[in-house]
DNA sequence: GTTAGCACTCAACGTCATCGAGTGCTAACG
DNA sequence: CGTTAGCACTCGATGACGTTGAGTGCTAAC
């Protein structure tokens, strides 16, 4: 059996009838709100092969119709209209987003707010990969005996920070020093890279070799680690209560569960490169407390190479329409904002 | 009528039970399982006298007794018996609290999630205040043409920067030397000295005028704002959910928003100065929708001056006795591994 | 091919009786 | 006189049961 216009066009009213609602979608209410002029009738026999097709499901006899991921799957590749944001609404986004724009990690965080309050769902962000920036500054801070803070500054204006240990004896006016030889060997570095120039470096080291030793340990661990939990920023946590499919305490908390776990988020929301919008449907992610979940994925771009996802959770009835023009925009203003500190 | 020992006794018994179960307890219940060897009845009379000074309450006529917020706090006054933490569990704290030490964001990170964690209840911690800490350094770092990121490190290790305009034709090694004579000047200054140090700073700049005016904006910015969100953490969010008095979506719902805004936490932990632990029960706290919660809050040190809170929110019914000893601890604990920085 | 009609299904809802945990009161007990 | 056994009473929780109504599938007529 194939699908003729017709039934694309009752799923489609079918899926945005229950996105809106939540409810099973019965005939009547296809024939009488959609444009298409059908008895309850007709529609029903439509209905009933669009479910052979495995399109549509029953909860239970008596009941309407509930959408498949397959059916979203369709809707979202085929039958869902786009619509762009009115102006006034970009506005007032790019405005809350550079409204504390002082510092990365500001903008990053304002992003998911706006992003969790413009769509009603909950907002992920994963700045960037920390490997693919490029060091601008490293500067090497006392603050007690034989103890220093490294600061390591790179060209996307994210600051990573850790203490390290001294050799006894240094004093500030050393630890300038080398701060000032380690950021001229460094600068421009990839911190990918940066293994292969401080080994390069402690070779030729006639004196400091431990402490060297010990800042790249360092760094190195900062970029195998896969960068701390400050780097997962999740807005909106609290939107998914609203939807009837979280009214069930059990699910609510196995869903806030997974937003605390920043590994699995990262995980999920990976680095897709390109700035395309991708979409993956209840069973489609891999996460499987996230099942009956749809996320909906978008990338920015900071400088040059390194790029950061921005994503949105919600249930798979999800306003994939609004969200992808959300997102959609909200990745491209996020790469202006912060592609000026390049 | 006044509270006699055997009163004492029976109250203690019914809140030990009801912090267990969260069911309204029976006067069999007390009979049977606390050591007081009374029949029910007699129960039933100390009971009757103890709803009429207030301490309990009856859902409806002929359900048990439910503690009151006045039992609550005598309860924590007096009766409840404190105990110790098992050194293993101590160990096992201390041990996930350095486990990623290297920095001091990722130790109040972990510390929120251990003390959620140990408590089962959701975990709060407010960094310290900026403007008590002291600055080490001031490091300018050129990130683009006329764009300059300015990094802020603290006595306490803590890092703050922001992006700040600079005048036209200032390079690298200007900038460098406008960094040696800011943390020259500004060492050891309070940051909230720090406008002082600023102006005298002004007065006397021949040059740089423009630049030194917008730094000191930021650093003022910094204090006034009162911090940026990052300086609140919250641990173990969903683990509210566990408990029956948040079965219900709504009451959920509105505790987790009460969790996102993060200036009405640092309102709520407020810095009360003592290590000692503060209770406050239910009403008495001022944040409505928290009304019917409990938050048990302690402090910590970071240098000499530096305090910061971290607290745990939970039911009234909580165990109260648990968490006093794990914040306790934590507060301790906190304060010991962040002052090694200073 | 479309639709009106109709019997059928089944969750949701309200009603009603039952059950039992818990109470308050009274009278008896040591 | 404090304590306790006994007892009638209250009231939420639970489950059985009938009703309602939204929705279906099938058949026959248009």
């Amino acid at each position: 059996m194939q699908l003729d216009e017709r039934k694309y066009r009752i799923l489609q009213a079918i899926i945005d009838d229950y996105i809106m609602t939540a409810m099973p979608v019965g005939s009547r209410t296809i024939s009488r709100k959609s444009g298409v002029g059908f008895s309850p009738a007709t529609i029903r026999n439509e209905m009933s092969d669009l479910e052979e097709l495995g399109y549509l499901a029953q909860p239970h006899t008596s009941a309407g119709r509930v959408p498949s991921y397959k059916a979203y799957r369709l809707y979202v590749d085929h039958l869902m209209k786009t619509s762009k944001l009115t102006s006034d609404e970009r506005e007032r986004m790019h405005e809350h987003l550079i409204s504390r724009s002082k510092q990365v990690e500001g903008v990053i965080r304002s992003a998911a707010n706006v992003l969790s309050d413009a769509t009603k769902y909950t907002s992920v962000i994963v700045a960037p990969k920390l490997g693919t920036l490029r060091i601008k500054h490293v500067q090497l801070v006392p603050v007690a005996e034989r103890t220093a803070l490294m600061v390591i500054v790179t060209n996307a204006g994210i600051v990573k920070d850790a203490i390290i240990r001294v050799p006894e004896g240094l004093d500030a006016d050393d630890l300038y020093g080398i701060s000032r030889i380690l950021t001229q060997r460094l600068a421009d570095q990839p911190l990918e890279g940066v293994r292969q120039a401080f080994a390069d470096l402690l070779r030729n080291a006639e004196q400091n070799r431990r402490l060297l030793g010990e800042a790249l340990q360092v760094i190195e661990q900062r970029l195998e680690a896969g960068g701390d939990a400050s780097d997962v920023i999740v807005g909106g946590s609290a939107n998914l209560l609203e939807y009837p499919e979280y009214s069930d305490v059990n699910k609510a908390r196995s869903f806030l569960s997974v937003l605390e776990s920043k590994d699995t988020l990262r995980k999920l929301l990976g680095s897709q490169g390109s700035m395309e919008v991708s979409i993956r449907i209840g069973p489609e992610n891999q996460v499987p407390e996230l099942n009956d979940c749809s996320i909906v994925t978008a990338s920015y771009r900071v400088g040059d190479h390194s790029t950061g996802t921005l994503g949105i959770i919600g249930p798979t009835r999800m306003n994939y329409n609004r969200v992808i023009s959300v997102l959609d925009f909200m990745g491209r203003a996020l790469s202006d904002v912060l592609s000026e500190y390049k």
